[in-house]
Formats: C-alpha cells, structure tokens, sequence
DNA sequence: AACGGGTTCAACCGCCATCAT
DNA sequence: TATGATGGCGGTTGAACCCGT
C-alpha cells in the first residue's frame, strides 16, 4: 500500500513560514492546543499540511524552546548521548531541556561530527606512538563503531581510549550547570538537569582516571538474554546503590519495555561505569 | 563590488509505530 | 484481524548566509 503525500493537494503551501502564519498558528493552538494536527491548519485557516504545522510548532514555535548556541556543556552532553543512544536524537532532545531534535541533529552533522573526527585523527596520531611502548588501556564505552561514526548499531565494543583525546571538551566545568537549563523546563523534561550532569560528571570521571574495567561482549549478550531473575537481581543491585533520599530510583528502572526503555540503559550505563571506577580502585 | 565555494538550519520526505474502527 | 488515519522519527534537501579571493 502507497500513501499518498501529506501535501498532495493542492494550494497547501510549502516552504518558509511567514510571520503572519506563525501568529495564527500560535494564536490557534494558544487558544485550542492542538489535539489534532490534520484538522488543525483547516480550522485555523492555514494553507499548510498538519505535519508542516506539527514541525513547525515543535521544531520552532513552542514557547519552551531555547534559542542561541548550544553551550559546551550541552554538545558535551550531545557528544556522550550520541555515543550511547546513535543517532537517536530524539531521544537525545528530550535530555535537553528547550532543544528540539531537529536543532541537534543539526548541530551533530554541522558541527561535533567534525570536531570528534578532529580529536578522533589527532588521538590517532598521539596514540599510535604511545601504543608502542605502552599497554592501552580500555574503557568501558558505549559507542558506535569508532571506526565508522555513522554507525548506528549500539553495540558495545571495546574502544581506544578516545574520549581522553578530547580533552579539550571536557574541560568544562560541571558546576556550571546550575546556571544553565534552569528556567524552562517542563514536567517532560525535568530530569534533564539532572541527566546532564550525570552524564557530564561521568565523562569528568572517564577523562580523569586511567583505571577503567574491561567489558567484553559477553557481558552485553549475558545482560540482554538474562532471565527475568537475574535481571531482578540486578535491578536489586542498582537499587541498593541508589542514594537514600532518591524514592524514585528504582521506578526509572521500569521493568516493561527494557527495549524500549531508553533511561533504563542510560541509567544502567551511567551507573556501571560508576561502579567499575569503585571497583577498580579496590 | 562581484563571485564562488562552503556552511548552516528550517523544512520536507518517506518510513514506521500506534491507535481507532 | 485488517485497514486507514495520525503522529513521530531520522535522513535529506535547498535557500539563505558567510567568507575568502
């Protein structure tokens, strides 16, 4: 079954908005919402298709968007989500909070894309001679293939210590978050802060130690065919680590939908290179 | 000032998942 | 269960802009 175009008939008006159909958009969902977006640009007398309306409000109009360039801070945190997640951005988008996926795959395909490539190149150069007299040391990363950064398979693989080669981007200050992303957020993305700063520290954490457990496949084909059992076993474990005052720990690690269930595994994660640190210190 | 190549980003396209009937 | 409608997502495009010559 082919389905036809969304803008197939014609007089639907294509291209850059103007400020007058921006004003009767934000007017119309201002005053109605927008319950459905089919019917919405009819009602409220708009030569556009609902989807054009649809990504025209959520990509640019929403009042809780936040304009500018991104802060270090935030292609930071774009940079380790993408490692985790691929090329998942809006998944990434709903960890920071008035950023739009659009805007961040963007920002990803303008601009981080080429500076890891940079740092990946100059790593390259740097570790290819340290690896001669040296051991590698592996981290534990969760990443696309650093061999082809387009991929999108988020397999575990054991890395290069990479990230150490940007060091230039994690010299940002993770205090400085609490000037930062704190007016706006909605109730969708209230954990987002907090996200950020997880996942920023880790990265403080990664580029600061040398002391990293090695993580082989096995690990992720034990975790992913585990019996409901062990997986409670280690939700259990999660759980215990969990500081005291947090009561809705153990609900981010929901139970249904662990495919699906994006901060389970971005918990899991962040949450195991946290212990591997522990460990390794022992 | 004019031109050309590179970059940015808003918008579109096509596919997929979900829901209602 | 099958089908169509709808929303959402990621990839891609192209006009506008920037910048060096």
């Amino acid at each position: 079954m082919v389905r036809a175009p969304c803008c197939e008939k014609m007089g639907l008006k294509k291209g850059p908005w103007t400020p007058e159909e921006d004003q009767i958009l934000i007017n119309y969902i201002k005053l109605y919402g927008h319950g459905n977006w089919r019917a919405l640009p009819k009602q409220a007398g708009l030569l556009r298709c609902g989807k054009s309306c649809r990504l025209r409000w959520t990509n640019y109009l929403r009042p809780d968007i936040k304009r500018g360039n991104f802060t270090r801070e935030e292609e930071e945190t774009i940079i380790n989500l993408h490692e985790m997640l691929g090329n998942r951005w809006s998944a990434i988008a709903a960890r920071l909070p008035g950023r739009t996926d659009n805007e961040i795959k963007n920002v990803w395909h303008t601009h981080l894309k080429k500076r890891l490539k940079q740092n990946h190149n100059r790593h390259h150069q740097h570790h290819s001679k340290k690896q001669q007299v040296t051991t590698p040391v592996n981290h534990m990363m969760i990443r696309s293939s650093s061999e082809n950064p387009d991929n999108q398979s988020y397999r575990p693989v054991l890395s290069s210590p990479q990230q150490e080669s940007s060091s230039d981007m994690s010299s940002s200050s993770v205090t400085d978050n609490s000037n930062n992303n704190n007016n706006n957020s909605s109730s969708s993305s209230g954990c987002s802060n907090t996200n950020t700063n997880i996942i920023n520290a880790r990265m403080k954490m990664e580029s600061s130690s040398e002391n990293f457990v090695e993580i082989d496949d096995n690990f992720w084909s034990e975790v992913l065919s585990a019996d409901s059992s062990a997986v409670d076993a280690a939700f259990d474990a999660l759980a215990k680590m969990e500081e005291p005052s947090s009561t809705t720990a153990v609900n981010a690690f929901s139970y249904s939908n662990l495919q699906d269930n994006m901060d389970f595994w971005y918990n899991l994660f962040t949450r195991s290179s946290g212990e591997s640190l522990e460990l390794a210190d022992i």
